[in-house]
RNA sequence: UGCCGGGUCGUCUAACGGUAGGACUACGCCCUUUGGAGGCGUCUGCAGAGGUUCGAAUCCUCUCCCGGCAGCCA
């Protein structure tokens, strides 16, 4: 890391954070003052992790505060199950937004009234056309638009139509509040752009309180302004609304926050709009918002995801204007560098074989020593019983070994992962020729820990004793989309490139006894395999279910696969 | 064809007129009672062309390419 470039927190720097260092150092703010604004149409997923982590960690970072807005100005759309499940995520990504819990509605009385000095000022009108005639009214980016016939009421008109607005004296879709700018603005934006809409609908909050409600450009400007927001940070696509953010507050003449948009985060071999998402869920194509395949945070949750190896991941991503795709390879190893130093290992058979141990004794169980954590000291060990008859994957026994397999195979030895080396000895079929079951002797010598333990064979594999096993279903998760980038076919649906091996559910798995201790959400290394976690939806007390978060690196297949 | 914003290794991201660096990926090697982890190393990059300058990724000009903008969505 260049030395030059992190500040004393030890944080890279960005863009943003120039801005920041300038503005307090011209002294146009004095603190830093951010706000995440969902809004609550939709959950959560890992691009507003990279927002919530930018925005909450920018105030920690410059000991400033960040709120949470609930951007929530039309009912249409919005629901309060959204608006706990917000919170939740927030949460539990480690971010505390303390007292200031905001709603954009909390601020309808301040708009009105900010509304109405525009209206006075002669800054705003109310037009009479109808939705269609806006739309055809507003010209093309190389066209200006035309101005509005009812462009030139007087202000008393206004208000007097503005007021019987608000009393519900209109329909919905008949009247609007306008902004007057100019018709013929290069930028869209700014040809009076609508600042009230009718709609006699019920308010998540506020009920039936309004029936009119503000547009977001004029909205979130304001609100911003209200909460005393330094440094408002949004999305590349508001970049064309800056202009319109900035004359709103300063026609009102109130407290300016800068806006600063950033590139959203795209990765790869997922989807992040909201409205695809949805389209998920709703045709049962995954199985809700919390499905371990989703890109939300819910979902990524439930698939075994720390809130750290987030927060690393959004670091590690850094921030810039430009928009780009970002590997989710760079993802899976923010969650692999985590759970290698936490997770407590433990062997599991995800595809059992049965081997037996020809010349162990019958009934001899020995207890033998695992180390829980290798990279952790600490995590201690515990006690794993061994017996004459286990299971093993299948995946490490071959009886036409290629090259390079270090597993089992007839005539090979092999290390029982803390136990003994064995050697195959024989291999029983079954009558449609697979394999059944694979005979073995031990070296009693080669006990894990003793002095001739210190034998070197090529490879080691993980068991199970089949007797204490304990019976598991395990969900394997491969990516959702076959594709980069699944939204990027012009030609193509999204849908089309649904991954159908997504999700494999494996119903025999035997797992160590150590695992009945496992509670939900609990996370483990499953040796040789990968990161999974106790399913916190599905699991029951005597039937638990594991989600592979990600599978460790495997070098076999690698090789294998040439 | 209007306006706005972008183009640095395969992917992200640094450099603020002075040796193009880091991370991920890939590929080697070492190590290993996890073919894990870790260590070491390698490959690959300033969109192009001019200019200013002792010196340009950085400043200027032109060209090319990519993204956004015509909801009473946010």
């Amino acid at each position: 890391m260049n030395t030059e470039n992190v500040n004393e927190n030890n944080l890279p720097s960005n863009f943003i954070k120039e801005i920041i260092d300038d503005d307090l150092a011209k002294g146009r703010y004095a603190k830093v003052h951010t706000r995440f604004p969902p809004e609550p149409n939709g959950y959560l997923h890992i691009g507003h992790a990279k927002s919530i982590c930018l925005n909450f960690g920018l105030a920690r970072e410059y000991k400033g505060l960040c709120n949470l807005r609930f951007d929530d100005t039309n009912p249409a759309t919005e629901d309060v199950e959204y608006v706990d499940s917000i919170m939740e995520d927030v949460r539990w990504l480690g971010f505390d937004w303390e007292t200031r819990l905001f709603y954009a509605s909390d601020y309808f009385d301040n708009l009105y009234n900010y509304a109405v000095q525009l209206i006075k000022k002669g800054m705003a009108y109310i037009d009479s056309q109808p939705s269609d005639e806006i739309k055809n009214t507003r010209g093309t980016p190389t066209e200006a638009g035309t101005l509005s016939p009812y462009r030139n009421r007087s202000a008393e008109e206004n208000l007097d139509l503005f007021v019987r607005m608000k009393n519900g004296e209109f329909k919905d879709g008949e009247l609007v509040l306008r902004a007057k700018i100019d018709m013929a603005s290069p930028n869209m934006n700014m040809r009076d752009p609508i600042m009230y809409r009718i709609r006699h609908a019920h308010h998540h909050r506020t009920g039936e309180k309004w029936c009119i409600y503000p547009m977001y450009d004029y909205a979130h400007g304001q609100s911003d302004s209200l909460e005393g927001i330094t440094h408002s940070i949004c999305t590349l696509e508001f970049e064309n609304h800056r202009p319109l953010y900035n004359w709103f507050v300063e026609q009102l003449g109130i407290h300016h926050p800068r806006q600063i948009e950033f590139a959203r985060l795209n990765l790869s071999y997922t989807i992040m709009s909201k409205r695809k998402l949805l389209q998920l869920v709703n045709e049962k194509i995954v199985n809700g918002w919390d499905d371990p395949r989703m890109p939300t945070i819910c979902g990524l949750r439930r698939r075994g995801y720390t809130p750290e190896s987030l927060r690393n991941f959004s670091e590690r991503i850094g921030v810039a204007k430009r928009d780009g795709m970002i590997d989710v390879a760079l993802l899976e190893f923010s969650i692999k560098e985590d759970l290698n130093k936490r997770a407590q290992r433990v062997m599991a058979v995800l595809n059992p074989l049965k081997l037996v141990i020809d010349n162990y004794p019958e009934n001899l169980v020995e207890e033998l020593d695992a180390v829980n954590n290798p990279e952790d000291e600490t995590m201690g060990s515990r006690k794993v019983p061994f017996s004459k008859e286990l299971y093993i994957e299948h995946d490490d026994f071959r009886e036409n070994p290629p090259k390079k397999y270090f597993r089992l195979s007839p005539g090979n030895e092999v290390r029982l992962r803390y136990a003994y080396i064995i050697k195959c000895v024989d291999v029983i079929k079954n009558d449609d020729g697979s394999i059944k079951e694979v005979h073995c002797t031990y070296d009693p010598e080669t006990k894990s820990g003793s002095a001739q333990s210190g034998r070197k064979v090529k490879g080691t594999i993980h068991w199970v004793s089949a007797q204490h096993a304990i019976d598991t279903e395990v969900r394997l998760y491969d990516r959702l989309f076959t594709v980069e980038d699944p939204s990027g076919d012009k030609e193509k649906d999204f849908k089309s490139f649904i991954n159908s091996e997504s999700l494999t559910v494996l119903n025999n798995c035997k797992i160590e006894p150590f695992i009945k201790s496992a509670k939900c959400g609990n996370k483990f290394q499953f040796e040789r395999l990968g990161y999974f976690c106790v399913d916190s939806k599905d699991s029951t007390e005597n039937n638990l279910v594991f989600n592979r978060t990600v599978p460790l690196r495997d070098t076999w297949a690698k090789i294998e696969r040439g």
